[in-house]
DNA sequence: GAGCATAGAGAACGAACGTTCTCCATGCAA
DNA sequence: TTGCATGGAGAACGTTCGTTCTCTATGCTC
């Protein structure tokens, strides 16, 4: 049921999916969806939920199955890789929701910037295991982030390559100019990611609006 | 009427927007609109490519003022940096239209290819200018994309900061890589998109479809 | 078999939407 | 002033949606 939801969402996006569809395509009665939730709105967020669950559990173990720290940070790439050339995809769902119903939804803007945080926090992590300044955290984060919009766009998974070969060279520039005593290398798999409470940011300063009421452009 | 309908449509989202709250926010008439452009979603698609002008003009500009080849390309992180503590600022809007209607009206999905493919062009171009390897090219557009989504969503301009730096390091060691011959150095101010009008009093940047003719505003 | 709880199918409901239509006020030409 | 074209306000229309309700078939307990 939140299988198929989240595929339906993901596909199509989520208010373009309605109830009925959704009965039809999980075989579950209407009754027996207002039966295990209260409304479609709960159900979005369950699906993303279980979106956070998946993503943080598939980037952990392909990290996992790397040796080096290096190559623990190179591996999110991998991930990406090979998840971009799949059928189905169409750019990150947390990114997608948020750009549909972020500005309507705060549940659904809340989800997206945990789930960003999340990873951000885990990608802080690796960082800190290949000892290496902990501002290349936050270039590597934009580079998956800007890699999965954009093959989203394009169609294609040749951002998955352009982002792995940037983040090679930001990771060395970043081991060299700091490393020092290599530290962290010891702590070798256990940081799962977790999500952290973040700085809940607020929005940024100010800027001109126009209002209502001008003619035709 | 356009620029009434992209700040509705950007900051809530396509589908939230109805044709009534357009009406009152545009003081123009149901009939009037419905004069103008034969439907809504034709307004969504115009409204796409007004801001595909004001994106490629205000990045432009910002460009213009640089007077390095190297500054030109970093320019866009500060073009960016303005825009994201922009208070209306709530990232791209093809990245936006795309998650919200990319699946369901090719049109939409198109002009967002379109605007994406548009500004990887233009990066190559400036790219190609400073010399570097071209393959910096991809980088620096996947950084200036993580950077847009980051930003909306995390509510803070510090992706801005985050993406320059990552980009002079990538700037860097691309024309330290291939330089060789230091090529187009040369030619100074000349490229670039249609480099006009600052950012018009409107939103913030973004928006529409570039190339293939549809009808004028 | 009788009685009853469960849950599915789908009708029903109220709201919202995009689009069209009706009505009326206005301004101009003669 | 009369006649007419213009365009706004907003009612109307047909559809879709989320949600609830009705009806009925099924299977279980005694």
């Amino acid at each position: 049921m939140l299988q198929t939801a989240d595929r339906l969402f993901y596909s199509r996006g989520i208010q373009s999916v309605s109830m009925d569809e959704l009965r039809l395509a999980s075989g579950v009665s209407l009754k027996g969806m207002y039966a295990q939730f209260p409304s479609k709105a709960s159900i979005v967020l369950e699906v993303l939920d279980r979106r956070h669950r998946l993503w943080t559990e598939g980037v952990g173990a392909r990290v996992a199955l790397a040796t080096t720290p290096r190559d623990r940070l190179l591996a999110i790439y991998d991930y990406l890789a090979d998840w971009f050339v799949d059928d189905l995809f169409r750019g990150c769902g947390f990114i997608n929701a948020f750009a549909e119903l972020g500005s309507v939804s705060p549940e659904v803007a809340h989800r997206a910037r945990e789930h960003k945080e999340s990873f951000q926090a885990y990608v802080a992590i690796l960082v800190a295991e290949a000892g290496a300044a902990p501002a290349l955290a936050p270039q590597l984060s934009i580079l998956a982030e800007g890699a999965q919009t954009t093959a989203a766009i394009a169609g294609t998974g040749d951002a998955a390559i352009h982002a792995r070969l940037a983040a090679e060279i930001l990771i060395d520039a970043a081991m060299s100019a700091d490393d020092g005593p290599s530290a962290g290398a010891g702590a070798s798999a256990g940081a799962g990611p977790s999500a952290g409470a973040g700085p809940s940011a607020d929005n940024g300063p100010p800027a001109g609006a126009a209002l209502a009421g001008e003619r035709a452009a």
